[in-house]
DNA sequence: GCCAACGTTGGC
DNA sequence: GCCAACGTTGGC
C-alpha cells in the first residue's frame, strides 16, 4: 500500500463536500497536471491512503484522510465544452486526463497546518515542505506519513 | 492582492 | 530543441 496526498481548495471542494457525498465517495477530476495524471493513470492503487489537504485557504494544512476506491479512468470533465476544465485537445478515444475515485476515510479531530509542518525536522525533504511545489497529488512516504498522524 | 516558482505554449 | 512569454498555483 502506498500514501498519497491531495490538495483541494475548501472553497471549491473541502473536507465536508466529500463528507456529504453519496457513499462519502468523489471522483478527482479536473485535474490538468502531467505529473499529477501519470500518478493518478498508474501509480494509484485500491486502498492507497491519501492526506485530504486545503489549499488557498485562511490555514491551509491536512484535515482527513481519505482512501483510493478506484484507480485510474478517463476524466470525462475534459471532454464536456460546458465543464470549466474542458480541454479540446483531450480526445475520449485518446484521453489526456486521468482520475481517480477516492472515499472518505475520516476527517482529522483538528487540522494539521502546513506551518506546523514545515517546523518539524522528522519532515525533512518532504515534498509539500519543498520550495515552490505546486504539485497537486504527491506521494507521502510511510515514515512521513506515520509521524503526521502520530502529531494528531 | 502580491509575487515567487513553476509548467506550458509556440515561434524560431 | 531552445527559450521568452504567459498562465497558474498557492502561501503570505
Amino acid at each position: 500500500m502506498q500514501y498519497w496526498l491531495m490538495k483541494s481548495e475548501p472553497d471549491e471542494f473541502g473536507i465536508d463536500d466529500l463528507a456529504n457525498r453519496p457513499d462519502q465517495t468523489e471522483p478527482w477530476d479536473g485535474v490538468r497536471n502531467y505529473q499529477a495524471r501519470n500518478m493518478m493513470r498508474d501509480e494509484m492503487r485500491r486502498g492507497d491512503q491519501v492526506f485530504f489537504y486545503h489549499s488557498s485557504t485562511r490555514e491551509p494544512g491536512i484535515v482527513g484522510i481519505a482512501e483510493v476506491v478506484r484507480e485510474g479512468y478517463p476524466d470525462d470533465t475534459a471532454f464536456d465544452p460546458d465543464d470549466p476544465h474542458f480541454d479540446p485537445r483531450s480526445d475520449p478515444d485518446n484521453p489526456r486526463w486521468y482520475r481517480v475515485d477516492v472515499r472518505l476515510v475520516r476527517k482529522l479531530q483538528r487540522t494539521i497546518t502546513l506551518s506546523e509542518l514545515k517546523q518539524k525536522p522528522e519532515l525533512e525533504g518532504m515534498q509539500l515542505l519543498r520550495k515552490g511545489n505546486r504539485l497537486s497529488v504527491m506521494p507521502v512516504s510511510e515514515e512521513h506519513w506515520a509521524f503526521i498522524l502520530s502529531l494528531e
